[in-house]
DNA sequence: GTCCTTACTTGATCCACGTCAAATGACACT
DNA sequence: AGTGTCATTTGACGTGGATCAAGTAAGGAC
């Protein structure tokens, strides 16, 4: 309020129309009255540092929150201080969607680096999404997604080995990354090495010594948060392998009873 | 149409206004029209038997499902006969949700025993619950709890023991029977061993070593796949010891930088 | 009933990864 | 630059649970 001019040119260059993300977030094909309507509703807060939170567990849901710019972790945090990392939310992801049902938010989600958030007040985006079809079916879209995402994390730690978790991990920070017109091969890794342990049910030293081990491999390169991935095709054969390799059951139920 | 009076019998019997589930299946406060609405486009085939399956992997999507008596099973098959069981179904619970986003099935539903199970066409409720908010409401919480149901299978999976995730399932199960009216604490298992190990990611041995065992404490009886808890407390007490006990890491981001 | 298949159990090893311990390196603050 | 803090790495060791290997028992076909 003391910056008008600012304010002004933020207003222009945030709008959801003009986001760099609006083929992620917003629906294909929603007419351009029906994206200023969603605009309207949405909040653009000044951007959040790191450790700063969006919601802490515990709290009222109120608002969804869009990844505009930076990066968010969600995790469940238990008394003194263990916490289970639930993920790592990246430009164009939605945070929050597990609290829709409760009304309380379950985790908590902190800011990793400074970046800028959208806030959507719930409420009325379900008010809107309800005279927009195309809107709900693009929210009934994105919360089906997440919980394709979560199953495929199950299978991950379910049944994969250390390497292959890792490997998974980079790949999707790689695959993610490039929906967004990001570099797939070289970033930076904005959480650290407990961190992604902890998200892949790994101790922090196994972490490291994967990535010690991989870039002897040739794998990869890293230094400190800054990693290069150099054999992609490697690293997704290392991923893949847990469907041949591992857990050859037989299907017994394959051949159940011929039931006729 | 042999028997008008067992047809007609039939109809009133499984109408979702009738249906034993409609607290957990339907929304609160749905109009008594609109509940008529649903009940139009919901498909009630013949019971389905053990080995059939409701969706395959790779199949469009076409519709939920919602387990009225019996149980069903997702899983993820890979090449080989592999598998990742994702989860076992109830009475009450809804199957097909992942698939909303793909317009696939990327898991295969098969039922564990002889079960009736309503089809829900997924394009006509859509367009549904575009004119009934509270319909819309249920939806968007019946997406949002199951993200949480995943999430907390993650921490299951990433942090817990197998003595935990053994209690941890069985006092699931028993909640779920509970929340249907069911007895709690004495139950058959409609899946094997097998099933439940690759669904907590256990082999088999561990699973029928911690049934043995848990026996042993008296925390519950086992013939075969009948069981009966004793202990709920005990139970409730070994999956909660994971939050104090485990991974007592003394969250180094807890106090991160003071960023004043 | 017998045979056969498959589920489950139990015991004996093995090893991937967690835990413990210590050294090293970054970065923040003075 | 000097110091303290905390993340990361590296090494040594221990263990939970996977794997391997029988043995037992239940259910289905005939």
């Amino acid at each position: 309020m003391t910056e008008p001019k600012v304010i002004s040119f933020e207003t222009i260059r945030v709008a959801c129309k003009n986001c760099t993300l609006s083929t992620l977030c917003l629906p294909v094909g929603l007419a351009p009255e029906d994206v200023e309507r969603l605009d309207s509703i949405v909040k653009r807060n000044r951007p959040l540092h790191r450790g700063d939170y969006l919601f802490r567990n515990g709290e009222r849901f109120r608002s969804l929150y869009v990844v505009k710019t930076g990066s968010v972790k969600t995790y469940a945090p238990s008394e003194e201080g263990g916490e289970q990392v639930l993920g790592f939310h990246l430009p164009g992801e939605v945070v929050g969607l597990d609290a829709i049902s409760k009304e309380v938010h379950a985790c908590s989600a902190k800011v990793l680096e400074t970046s800028a958030i959208c806030e959507v007040p719930f409420a009325r985006f379900e008010e809107l999404s309800g005279s927009i079809p195309s809107l709900q079916h693009q929210m009934y879209r994105l919360l089906s997604r997440e919980i394709g995402h979560d199953t495929e994390m199950l299978l991950l730690l379910g049944k994969k080995s250390a390497e292959e978790r890792l490997a998974a991990f980079l790949l999707s920070m790689s695959k993610r990354l490039r929906k967004r017109g990001l570099c797939p091969t070289d970033f930076y890794l904005s959480m650290s090495r407990h961190e992604i342990g902890n998200y892949l049910g790994l101790a922090v030293e196994t972490v490291s010594r994967l990535f010690t081990r991989f870039q002897e491999e040739g794998l990869l390169n890293v230094d400190r948060k800054h990693v290069q991935l150099l054999d992609l095709r490697t690293l997704e054969a290392i991923v893949a392998r847990a469907a041949s390799d591992q857990h050859q059951q037989r299907s017994p139920e394959a051949n159940h009873r011929p039931h006729r």
